[in-house]
DNA sequence: TATCGTTTCTAAATCGTTTTCTGAAAAATA
DNA sequence: TATTTTTCAGAAAACGATTTAGAAACGATA
């Protein structure tokens, strides 16, 4: 590997200013700069991110801590593909990307531990459980932090509009005439919460008394969970007409339940996803279901954690709301009402160029704490 | 940060001998080793990972470079499997790693750049498009490689056993009854030539005359496309009876078609996927596929790889075959043939522990370089 | 000519480790 | 006791970059 110092010998100017030729330093000839330049590239130079990493203490790396309750976090479409545009992103402001785990090497290494080992410049979270004591050390250390669809008040969170997405799908089924809605969350997370939230808000504001049995606790990417909570739904008196489930994956229980009861989607009853992966674009019916923008959560949340790496004094933490898109599918079905037939106007999708200027910060409360404990102890 | 040299000073050893102490070196009293190592782990020391790789040019990171025709290689399940479990296990072992690409801060890098920069001790390489100059060039740099899906041979490679999953999955479906076997693979790989040449020979060992006309191209990962060869093979006169897919993910585009010819899933045609991901255990009828096993193909590439990394002298490059498994779903329907109703057994899962004993190397050739021209020239 | 100000460059220190070489002290041997 | 060997610890030099303080060169100015 060639290095400054050979640069130095060959052209006969010290380090020092060789360096600084690279680096486009002040104090230096235009001319010399050039000279420099020229034979740095024709010895085929190129820079040791260690070396300058121990000298400036930046290694231009990104942590990336995604934990998944199943450890295998990558194979999450939704994960994956905001990794993959946050490292799009990353990548394009010059920055690699390392995985933070605990499992270096058999040691017992918090990710605190391992991040300063490593060195990285600036951690991104995505986690199940936010409530980790060692997830919490490392957002409470003096790394730049953003966080992924979970708030800290300390650092800058990325969040998928998860209020105004509920609101959204389940006015779309409203519209669609339907009043029965099922809603089949996922576990308790503050995603979850706020789903939940803003499914009684919405059903409330629309006139629509939920009933409790129409909620219905399964595990998110588990289609096992969720078909049985569509059995239990299928098997009340007085059915939905329409079920949301926790995310698309998890419909896949969903349908099978439907049909092995003989029914039909949607003549029968109608369902609607969440997410919007590459999956539910292909099944047929196409799922009606809410595209999450995991391109915008990706890049946002890299271009974020790299502004407040390089502008530590004048940044200022936010929390960033990236909404999402209904996207209307073939699975629910149109009905017909008596009275009633007021359209209710669903959000309109933002505008990508606009996400930076909000900065909303919603209040995720526990106001679903007790439904929760209800569910633990098996008394819902 | 606690350094060595503090370590040094509190408690009167020099930094030499504290290094020595933190290393387990030789040259040092047990018991002066058993005091640095107190006072160090009372001073939360960690070790620098930057400040070490200068001085050992040794990084303990490991490249990892996933390319996709569509760059979203961390959306495709497979691929993303195989690299969990590759990260699984470089963990375990100590290393990091990082991914590498073209496009860090937007200067022309090469791969091998890339590499430099970050002093990777090793890399990964799983490409579609192994032909790549820059691929090339980073396989014939003097850094330990392992391909996964390709050989090159003067680096080990992980292959799944392409040529004995198809011979698998098509004497499975030769046991079924069936003889109308169309095939739709993927684009021109090397894969794609091994499973065309298995399928071929295959066939002609069973005595079933390949049609050209049940042989169709399409694109990996690409239900759109395979749904359009589907709806090829549906016109024909004389129909297959059973459909082989290019990966779980296109059979979704095959499964549209066939609905809406009217025609129904096993009754009517079989169908048979590749990959075996997680949506295929879940679809309805249980998809007939082959899973390839991602664990071990991502576990045994990271194992080889640090081998290779830590053994430079005596490490052997291989290649290592990892057999799949046929998964007999239900969407292959048995047909009830006049005569002819001997069943061939199908190859035995070789266990887990076996896969380091294999080490065979398969003739790749060029044996339907013809047939793909003529794809592509659209004569086929 | 002496002084000052720029511009351009360099020497040397530094980042936190590892590693080689050296030598003192302790132990073993004669 | 004298000599050799072994054990243990430290000094110092790296690794490849960046950075600071200052030197040299050169004009311009008084």
């Amino acid at each position: 590997m060639v290095t400054i110092k050979d640069i130095s010998k060959k052209c006969g100017y010290s380090s020092a200013t060789v360096s600084k030729a690279l680096n486009g330093g002040a104090d230096i000839n235009q001319k010399t700069v050039e000279h420099i330049l020229n034979v740095a590239k024709g010895m085929g130079y190129f820079p040791n991110a260690v070396a300058r990493a121990l000298k400036t203490n930046r290694t231009y790396n990104l942590g990336v801590l995604f934990v998944d309750k199943t450890f295998s976090g990558l194979a999450h479409e939704y994960f994956s593909s905001v990794l993959n545009s946050f490292k799009v992103e990353a990548e394009r402001l010059g920055y690699d990307i390392t995985f933070i785990s605990r499992n270096i090497n058999r040691v017992g290494m918090s990710y605190l531990d391992h991040c300063h080992y490593r060195g990285c410049d600036g951690v991104v979270i995505a986690s199940i459980d936010f409530s980790d004591p060692d997830v919490v050390e490392l957002v409470q250390s003096n790394i730049p932090i953003v966080t992924i669809d979970h708030v800290f008040n300390e650092c800058t969170s990325i969040l998928s509009d998860n209020v105004q997405s509920v609101k959204d799908l389940v006015t779309h089924v409203y519209n669609k005439g339907h009043r029965k809605i099922a809603f089949i969350h996922g576990e308790d997370t503050s995603v979850t919460r706020k789903r939940l939230g803003s499914f009684h808000r919405t059903c409330s504001n629309l006139g629509i008394d939920v009933q409790s049995e129409y909620l219905r606790a399964a595990i998110y990417h588990d289609p096992k969970s969720s078909g049985l909570a569509t059995r239990e739904l299928l098997a009340l008196k007085n059915r939905p007409s329409c079920i949301l489930y926790p995310d698309d994956f998890s419909i896949l229980g969903g349908i099978t339940e439907i049909e092995r009861a003989g029914l039909s989607i949607p003549e029968d009853i109608s369902i609607v996803g969440y997410d919007g992966i590459h999956l539910s674009q292909v099944l047929r019916p196409r799922l009606t279901t809410l595209r999450q923008d995991t391109e915008i959560l990706g890049r946002e949340a890299a271009a974020q954690l790299v502004d407040a790496i390089e502008n530590p004094k004048s940044y200022i933490p936010q929390q960033i709301v990236v909404p999402g898109t209904v996207i209307a599918g073939e699975t629910v079905k149109q009905l017909i009402l008596a009275g009633n037939t007021h359209i209710f106007p669903i959000y309109a999708s933002i505008f990508k160029e606009d996400i930076n200027e909000k900065s909303i910060s919603y209040c995720v409360g526990s106001a679903f704490a007790g439904h929760f404990r209800r569910i633990r102890a098996g008394r819902d």
